[in-house]
RNA sequence: GGCGCCAUAGCCAAGUGGUAAGGCAGAGGUCUGCAACACCUCCAUCCCCAGUUCAAAUCUGGGUGGUGCCUCCA
């Protein structure tokens, strides 16, 4: 399994500090408000990046934060006269429910900053009594020249930055990059209690403190969005491994960005959504769907054609589940012919291209590929077989490959808009329309049901119905 | 100013040395009572120039056009 790792800029054969296990930590949003559609990518990106290692056998030790005490979540704190804390709980809980939307598994642990408090004071006062950190009045600067290493992910050179400064230098620092782990509380706002001074952490100390007190002080992978490698993981390689003094994390992964329209989202744009308001129009495995079928470091840009497209593509791969199902369910034969065991055999090699593309960098671009072959492959054998072990053994290979990517192809609750026993009352009537050659009625039948979202399909194993959308 | 990335068909997108995966859209055909689903066929020589090589979309140099980070940001 090759994986390519920001720090060395280069593809990398994925070897795990404990073998068997992989302690990995994605950095999550900040609560503020619901997430937009760009923190859907590294959602689903490194939630496929985890259920295929957990195919592969490792045990995954997936963890992602929550960062609830910030600016923006105590400034809608105030503007709403509530507790921080009701402004985060709010969108942590619709955060879960995108995220489950996105069919992203359950991480292993879910921090949040506000619980860990103690250990990160603990690591700010490490840090201070390794000489790595400095108090100025109540806050606590990281001194990025203490720390050798500073600039090796993000290969800027220290003093390059400080000449291209651009922000005003804050005078009680040592160096302009030096960077704040705790700052004293301003009127109004949350505090803690601290050594130094009442206050609340910076923002990049909270993944250092997490990231160890859950998976330890070396990970193997590191995750986010490419716009945190400057200076967030930079500044969290500071921490961690000054204070921790053994390397951090052996792999960092980023992701790349989703455009609106071909321009960055943002809000001054006016193309900045939420993923709850692109959700209501588009399905959530669609939207997964999308963001799967390009190479997770490419950016990729988000459109309404595109969704369409996207839409057809899965909808195809969707048809063809159902359909093997359907046949699986229906069929009668027992027994494999010499040819379908054969066929079986011959289906293995859509797993052998889906692997290698996984394990090449996790290209799911080139999985889906894969899929697509096995899809036809599918509809051209086992549309023409009445072999129950023969359509279930295909549906389950390929299921077992749609579930690593996360896409949904459980038959879903379908909600009718009729009970089935109406259906097939509706079915066998226009059966036996058929069989008395009244084609009329027959079509009578089947457009009244279609009026209603119901789609007919009559196969050789019988008419099968299915929602009008998929 | 510093550090990066990208440029493949109408659209999206793999492929990083041996003569272009896949999806969407489109055209024609088969199946079907008619449909739907599906299947078959067709649809690019890889931004430009120069170089290396028996061989380059794939390596090197130059050019053009995009774009990201350096500031909260997935």
């Amino acid at each position: 399994m090759k994986i390519y790792n920001t720090l060395t800029k280069k593809k990398e054969e994925f070897e795990p500090i404990e073998p068997g296990k992989v302690k990995m930590y994605v950095c999550g949003p900040t609560v503020y408000d619901y997430i937009h559609i760009g923190n859907a990518r590294p959602y689903v990106i490194f939630d496929c990046i985890r259920k295929y290692m957990e195919y592969r056998g490792f045990e995954v030790n997936y963890v992602q934060n929550f960062t609830d005490v910030d600016d923006k979540i105590i400034k809608k704190a105030n503007d709403e006269h509530v507790d921080m804390q009701v402004i985060s709980d709010r969108y942590i809980k619709e955060a879960l429910q995108d995220a489950e939307g996105l069919n992203v598994k359950k991480p292993s642990s879910t921090p949040r900053v506000t619980e860990e408090m103690d250990e990160i004071i603990e690591m700010i006062d490490t840090l201070i009594q390794k000489g790595h950190a400095y108090v100025v009045g109540g806050t606590v600067y990281f001194d990025t020249k203490s720390f050798k290493g500073y600039g090796k992910l993000s290969g800027k050179n220290i003093d390059d930055l400080e000449a291209g400064a651009r922000i005003e230098v804050d005078t009680d620092k040592k160096h302009p990059c030096d960077f704040v782990l705790w700052k004293p509380n301003k009127e109004g706002e949350p505090k803690w209690v601290a050594p130094w001074g009442d206050g609340r952490p910076g923002w990049h100390i909270e993944c250092s403190v997490m990231a160890k007190k859950y998976l330890g002080d070396s990970i193997d992978i590191h995750a986010g969005g490419e716009d945190l490698v400057f200076p967030h993981h930079e500044n969290e390689i500071a921490q961690s491994e000054a204070a921790n003094g053994v390397p951090f994390s052996k792999y960092w992964l980023h992701n790349g960005f989703i455009n609106i329209d071909n321009e960055k989202m943002s809000k001054s744009k006016g193309n900045f959504f939420t993923l709850r308001e692109i959700a209501a129009e588009i399905p959530y495995d669609v939207i997964r769907f999308f963001i799967l079928s390009g190479h997770y470091r490419s950016p990729i840009n988000f459109s309404r054609e595109l969704m369409t497209a996207a839409q057809h593509g899965l909808d195809r791969i969707k048809e063809c589940i159902k359909s093997i199902d359907f046949i699986a369910q229906n069929a009668t034969a027992t027994e494999m012919s010499a040819d379908e065991t054969a066929l079986v055999a011959e289906s293995n090699k859509f797993r052998r291209d889906f692997e290698e593309s996984m394990d090449n960098d996790f290209n799911t671009a080139d999985a889906l590929a894969s899929i697509f072959d096995f899809v036809k492959f599918a509809n051209i054998h086992v549309t023409a077989t009445a072999s129950k072990p023969f359509a279930t053994e295909i549906k389950d290979n390929i299921l077992q490959l749609c579930d690593v990517l996360g896409i949904q192809t459980t038959a879903e609750n379908v909600q009718f808009s009729m009970t089935d026993e109406e259906i097939e009352a509706c079915i066998a009537e226009r059966q036996q329309a058929k069989a008395a050659k009244d084609f009329k009625r027959a079509d009578e039948i089947r457009d009244q049901l279609n009026s209603r979202g119901i789609v007919l399909q009559d196969t050789p194993s019988g008419v099968r119905y299915s929602h009008k959308s998929l």
